[in-house]
DNA sequence: GTCTATAGCACGATAGAC
DNA sequence: GTCTATCGTGCTATAGAC
């Protein structure tokens, strides 16, 4: 409930944001916002033209947010392959999911052009960011030179978004963190024979825990 | 629309299992079914105890269906990687995503035991299947013997998952496609260096293109 | 076994007072 | 800028005729 010092907008907008990750589009009425936000229908339709606009701009919040968390580990020190581990093992609250990733299974979200719009874009930009982290990993000889950028950034990308799935359909985050293992393992530089050529594996390298527990 | 000549209660449980794809449960209403079914109030509920009675019902025969075309792939001839390569690249209605896989991001599903339980079992159930062949061709010197089973087989379940998330995001299945290509690029017996003890790699992997162009 | 009628409530939106 | 009142529709479910 966002009923404290804050404008009501931001508070609108802050309780469309929850909600959509809780509930997706479909299952968010605006009453329901409106009780979180502690706020009447009045104040809604006086901000916002209605409940597409009020979506619209809890979308694009939360997609500038993911972005910008994600751009701090991307962005962060190390290797490019201890970068992509650094992302895929990022503290996570793996059983809530993807507030961006959820919402392309909502019907009227695909539906509309303007809704999608953000979701297309923060995911065709984390794509290309990871794409351009592998390439430079092959380039310095930590990955293999048959391996593709964008395709194993649609990979690490996927696997991160399919174990959501996991994670939801059986309860635990144990199988979010397997498939993120199991990534891992695949990807671990010491694995590529290709690679060898221009530098030796790593010291074995030590197997990490995902930080998701929850 | 089910109206030909089979019995109402078939019409009424294949408009459910259309509906539950396209729109997820909470998008999916009483009303909108029995229109599809062609079906009057009385006879779903004269049939079912109600919507989420019906629901089960549905996704129980979505969930058996997917098994069972599942093992018809995995249960089929060729090494563990072909048969793994086989189940990733079988043709896919990419841009409709996974119908069981969906259903764990509906709020109303996961917080029903009833409803989650068949979702549950058969993604359980693919993993261990996965997992089995994985340990299979580890055995077989096919995989590196540093792979996990479980941990391959949840990461390749999650990403045809996530691939879903990828290629509605963008509304073309090429990402679903690519992360594919990444991840069978990556489990590639010819790229594991410490298989290589056992079997030799065998002659230069034919690049192969997903069958999803839909 | 299927139909229509009706219930009570929530949906998304508008109007107009304050 | 926020409120309450009201709209017309659709939701999930029940009742009872046929």
């Amino acid at each position: 409930m966002y009923s404290e010092c804050v404008s009501t907008s931001e508070r609108l907008i802050e309780s469309t944001r929850e909600l959509l990750w809780e509930r997706g589009y479909v299952g968010t009425s605006p009453k329901a916002i409106l009780e979180r936000a502690d706020a009447g229908q009045g104040s809604m339709y006086h901000h916002f033209r209605g409940k597409p606009d009020l979506a619209l701009a809890a979308i694009r919040r939360t997609a500038e947010e993911m972005r910008a968390v994600a751009e701090g580990v991307l962005g962060g020190p190390g290797t490019p392959y201890e970068r992509i581990k650094a992302y895929l093992l990022r503290e996570r609250d793996v059983l809530r999911g993807c507030p961006i990733g959820r919402l392309t299974m909502d019907p009227d979200v695909i539906a509309s052009e303007e809704l999608r719009a953000p979701v297309d874009e923060t995911i065709g930009w984390l794509r290309g960011r990871l794409a351009g982290i592998v390439e430079e990993g092959r380039t310095q000889g930590e990955f293999g030179d048959e391996l593709d950028g964008e395709e194993i950034a649609s990979a690490v990308l996927a696997t991160v978004q399919g174990g959501y799935v996991l994670a939801r359909a059986s309860g635990s985050p144990a199988a979010f963190d397997a498939g993120v293992q199991g990534l891992l393992a695949l990807l671990s530089p010491g694995r590529d024979r290709s690679s060898r050529t221009s530098t030796p594996p790593p010291e074995e390298e030590s197997r990490c825990t995902p930080c998701s527990t929850n």
